[in-house]
DNA sequence: TTCGGTGCAAAAGATTTGCATATGT
DNA sequence: ACATATGCAAATCTTTTGCACCGAA
C-alpha cells in the first residue's frame, strides 16, 4: 500500500486531536494523493465516488480542510476562483496554460531571495506567497 | 472634472462597440477611479449608492466587466476569493497584510526578468502573472 | 456509551442571468 | 423606433452549516 508517509501523518494528527479514523478519510486521502496535486474539490469528489459512491460532497470538503489543518494538503486558488489542493511542499510556484489548463511547478531561489528583500524593504514579516505565471504552453501556442 | 483619460477611454470603447453611454456607467467609473484600486464589488456598490441609490448590484458587476473589457480596470482575486478591481497598469505586484488587510504595490525588474527566463525555460508564452506576498505589516507585527 | 463523523438538504455568499421596462442614439 | 441598458428577482456555483442518524473508540 502506497502513501505510507501521509497515512502516518494523518493518523498522528487524528490521534493528537482525538479525532476518529474513518474509511471515508482514508478514501479521500488516497484520492487526493493519487491525483498528484492541483485537483479541485469536484475532481476529488468524482474520484472518491468511484471507490465509494456513498461518500458525500460535504465529507470531501470537510476532509480536505482536515488535511490542510494536518499539514498534508495545501489549498490554492488560481484565477478561476475554484479551490485546488496540492500536496504540501515548500518553495515552488506555478506556470498555468491559459488554454489547456496545464499546471507546471517551478522553483527559483533568486525569486525567493528577492521576495525576502522586498518584504524587508516594506518592513513586512513574510508568511507565504503566491506566484503564478499565466500564458500558453508550447503545445497550445502552435495550435 | 477629473479622470479625463479614463473617461475618454470609456467613450472610445463604447463608440467602437456601439454601446451606450449611460449615467450609471459614469457614476461607476468615477467610484472605481476614486477608490484608487483594490476595491471589492461590494465597496464599489456602496460608493455608487451614495451618489445614486437607484443603481443596482447587477449594474455594478456588469459595468466592471465592461471596464475590464475596455482595458480600464483589472480584476484580481486575492486569497479571500472576493474580486477586487484596480486601475489597469503593468508590472506591479502586491504585499498583503494578513491582519489589517493593507495592500502595498511593489515592482521588481529583477523578478520580471526572472519570470521571462522561467517561462522561456518551459517554453511558455507569458501573458500575465500574479505575484502576492502575504505577511504582517510593521504595524501589525508589533501589536 | 459517548463523541465525533456522515450525509442530506438547506443556507450562504458572490456573481450571473431572465425578463419586462426604461433609455440612449 | 430600435437596440442596448437597467433593476429586480430568481438562478447559479462553490462552499458551509444544521440536524438526525451512524459508527469508531
Amino acid at each position: 500500500m502506497a502513501h505510507e508517509a501521509e497515512r502516518a501523518a494523518l493518523s498522528a494528527y487524528l490521534e493528537e486531536k482525538s479525532l476518529k479514523h474513518t474509511k471515508q478519510r482514508d478514501v479521500i486521502l488516497d484520492a487526493f494523493l493519487d491525483a498528484r496535486g492541483h485537483a479541485t474539490s469536484e475532481e476529488l469528489y468524482q474520484l472518491v465516488r468511484e471507490v465509494n459512491p456513498n461518500i458525500g460532497y460535504t465529507t470531501v470538503y470537510r476532509t480536505m480542510k482536515l488535511l490542510v489543518d494536518a499539514g498534508i494538503a495545501q489549498e490554492r486558488h488560481f484565477d478561476d476562483g475554484i479551490a485546488r489542493y496540492e500536496i504540501e511542499h515548500q518553495h515552488h510556484d506555478h506556470l498555468v496554460c491559459l488554454k489547456c489548463g496545464k499546471i507546471v511547478e517551478f522553483e527559483s531561489p533568486l525569486i525567493e531571495a528577492t521576495q525576502e528583500q522586498i518584504a524587508a524593504d516594506y518592513k513586512f514579516v513574510l508568511k507565504r506567497h503566491r506566484h503564478e505565471l499565466y500564458g500558453y504552453c508550447s503545445h497550445c501556442v502552435e495550435s
